[in-house]
DNA sequence: AGTCATGATGACACTCCATGTCATGGAGTG
DNA sequence: CACTCCATGACATGGAGTGTCATCATGACT
């Protein structure tokens, strides 16, 4: 992170890296897949996701899930810790090879997602839009989240982003037939 | 396309692709800007979608021009087309760093959605919404209609999507106080 | 016809990312 | 004390991507 805050992510080489961390070239590949990697190992959303949907009563409108979901991962996982993912954020938004990981493991949660509602017995098709719209407003609401002001809670963004999505669903009324 | 399709993409290297073009390595380069753009450049998508939302009328509501808006450039840009388009979506769904442009091209869509909307005058946080809940659905029925039976037009595919997250929305209610 | 500018391509060298392979050494185990 | 296991180092290699200069075809202008 140092290297990074000074040289920015593309300037930065492995072989860097690995000297600054006493290791060589061939270790840190041992511990990350690639140079993208270092940013995001060990994310854990996906699995909290998968829990979540599984561990949830039964008979829960899928929708209450997500919102109800979203706020409890919010609360846990980043409640109070605004000044610290902002900068990781930063540096992530600043260079493309780490907006296009971060667009894959924006991917790889909304499997996850979907592999959540099929466990619940939700055909796949809706499964789909379900797990899009899950991570969809997760991701607006963190966007917005990091860029207000410090004092504005998660959860409070995510019910406002799900609020907005509904208005704009009730406005535009049923599909034409 | 033929060396794809014989060797997979991860196993076809940049200067079997230029020798089969009768161009060097170099050349390759100076067309895209790397390996995997070779799928993907060219897509005019993004540039379609601003066009649509500058030039709808004003006062529609934005979920509306959002399905109509989908549904037009399904029937222009991909009605019988589908043969042509799922092999191509089947090797980027194979590899795993295709899949990863594929992610960040599905960004950059998102982005110009999003962009169009705030042109129309909607505001950040709403225009991010109705964005992301485009691409989403954009998505998940192309998804779809590549997977399913080849009678069904994308444009139906679309509306039954976006009914899902209708009834979706309207099952769940309002955010709780 | 001759000259010149322009732009596309080839040729070459180079850096960095990523991986396969074997050697080494230290921590436990019997 | 020997032995196994595992992490790391050392080394070699190949492929991606880029900078730089030379070359050559094209077309405009004189």
């Amino acid at each position: 992170m140092e290297l990074f805050a000074t040289q920015g992510f593309a300037a930065t080489t492995v072989p860097e890296i690995a000297a600054r961390a006493g290791l060589t070239t061939r270790t840190f590949f041992r511990y990350f897949a690639d140079k993208r990697e270092v940013i995001f190992a060990g994310d854990e959303i996906p699995q909290l996701a998968r829990d979540y949907l599984a561990s949830a009563p039964a008979g829960v409108a899928p929708m209450r899930l997500i919102v109800d979901g979203l706020s409890r991962v919010a609360a846990e996982r980043f409640a109070g810790r605004r000044q610290e993912v902002a900068p990781v954020r930063r540096l992530v938004l600043a260079d493309e090879q780490l907006r296009e990981r971060d667009a894959r493991k924006r991917a790889d949660l909304t499997a996850a997602v979907r592999d959540g509602f099929n466990r619940r017995g939700i055909p796949p098709s809706e499964a789909a839009v379900l797990a899009e719209t899950a991570v969809a407003l997760w991701h607006v609401a963190l966007e917005q989240w990091l860029s207000g002001p410090d004092d504005v809670p998660l959860p409070t963004v995510i019910a406002e982003c799900y609020a907005q999505l509904r208005s704009a669903v009730l406005e535009a009324g049923p599909v034409p037939p």
